[in-house]
This record gives C-alpha cells, sequence and structure tokens, in this order.
DNA sequence: CTTTATTATCGTATATTTGCGATATAAGAT
DNA sequence: ATCTTATATCGCAAATATACGATAATAAAG
C-alpha cells in the first residue's frame, strides 16, 4: 500500500503540483518574501529572519532549488540565493491557463 | 523533534501556503482539470477518470474541500463538486503580489 | 422492506516531510 | 597552522500524507 502513484499523471500535473509543492508550506513562502524584499543576495540573513534552526533552513532552501525556484551560487562560506524569476513566469502561465479554464466554466456551474 | 512550527509564520504565509498545499498533488490537480473541463457538476466520473481508488480520490476531494479550493453539495448517493472560484481568485491575486514584488526585485538581483 | 448504486469514513501500511542537534566543509581572519 | 564564521549534510525522531480494502451510510429503485 501507499504506492507512489505520481508518475500515473501527466507531466505537466507532476510540474504544477511540484511547484505547487515547493510553495506548500510556510517558511518557504517566508523565504520567498525575504529574497524578494531584499535586492541583493543574501544568505544567512534568512535563518535569522525564521523561526527555525539553521539546518533546518537549508534544508527548506535545498528544495526551492531543487524545484527551480531559487538560484544558488554557493561560494565558499557565504552562499547567496535569488529567485528563479524564469520558473516562476513560467508556472505563473501554466497557473493562469488553469485559471482561465476554470473561469470560462464556472459561469455554467452549478453550485 | 519536528514540532509543527507552522503556527509561527504569519496568517498570509499559512494560508498562501495552504492553498500551495492544496495543489500538490498530480491528483488534485487532475481533478480541478476535470471539474474544469465539464461544467456540470459531475460526482464520480472524477473517480473514473483517474489512476487511483475510490477511497483514496474521495480523500484527494476533502482535502480540496478543506482548503476551501471546491465546493460540494452531499446530496444522498451522488455528490456533485465545483471549483470555489472565489477562493481561486482571492489566491491568484496573493500570487501576483507575491510575483509583482519579485519582478520589481529582481532586476537588481546578482544571480 | 430489501436491494442497488454512490460516496464517505475507518483502519492500516508505507512513504514523505519536518525539525533538530551534531558534525563536516570551506574560506577568510588571526 | 589554528580559529572563526557561514553553510551544508547526516542521522534520527516525530508528524503528515498517500493509498488501499473493508465497511458504513444514504437515498433511490424494486
Amino acid at each position: 500500500m501507499a504506492f507512489n502513484k505520481k508518475e500515473e499523471f501527466t507531466q505537466k500535473e507532476q510540474d504544477l503540483a511540484g511547484f505547487a509543492k515547493a510553495m506548500a508550506h510556510p517558511a518557504r513562502i517566508a523565504i520567498l518574501k525575504v529574497l524578494a524584499q531584499r535586492n541583493e543576495c543574501i544568505c544567512g540573513e534568512i535563518v535569522e529572519s525564521l523561526p527555525l534552526a539553521q539546518s533546518t533552513v537549508s534544508q527548506h532552501l535545498k528544495e526551492l532549488l531543487n524545484a527551480g525556484l531559487i538560484s544558488g551560487s554557493v561560494d565558499g562560506p557565504r552562499s547567496c540565493y535569488c529567485i528563479n524569476w524564469k520558473a516562476f513566469e513560467k508556472f505563473n502561465q501554466e497557473f493562469n491557463f488553469l485559471f482561465a479554464n476554470l473561469k470560462v466554466k464556472n459561469e455554467k456551474a452549478c453550485c
């Protein structure tokens, strides 16, 4: 039981879900907000602004990296993270495409 | 260990993360797509279009309900689910707000 | 009232996520 | 070379999520 059936869905569905998953934790939303507020690439200031241990924040950063939402240059002791704007744009489009579909149909919906 | 620290973030951060979480599974994306394609409120046709057991689909529907992404009228044997367009609009706005922030700052970003 | 069809819920097994402390790593400072 | 600072990774414990079969619940049909 509890087999992983995720591969049985289309690639687009998996991609969208993966993107959503990357944002599916308040800590990661907060990280993105921090990265958005400061326009220079900050490193461990993220840790200070979050109520989490450094190792946990590092883990969340890694997840955002893997999902392609941010990019980071690990320059020795202090690393530098930024929003990967391209990925955001791409997924925003896919979201809006879904939204568009929903909007049209919704007008005829019953509940 | 592994305490739930989610409450330590702002309500907006939690809401956005909750919305994302609801979409963080390809099955739930697929369900939303089905609901979008057919403009009448369908019930168990969702089950047929997914590679999952009925109970599993029901669970996913419940999650979408709890997150407020869909609304359902449980009319006896056959229930009826629809997109909750308002919630989508709300979160789309919050997303776009985040996007806007990112876009402005990103032009000065370094990596 | 009994049967049938549809959906929800329960119990359970497994997988994944979250979180921390401890430890490793890497480069600059002393 | 050693110390300091910043980050990443490992190992583990607890919490959540995923999935199914079995079972309950509900209302219409017979």
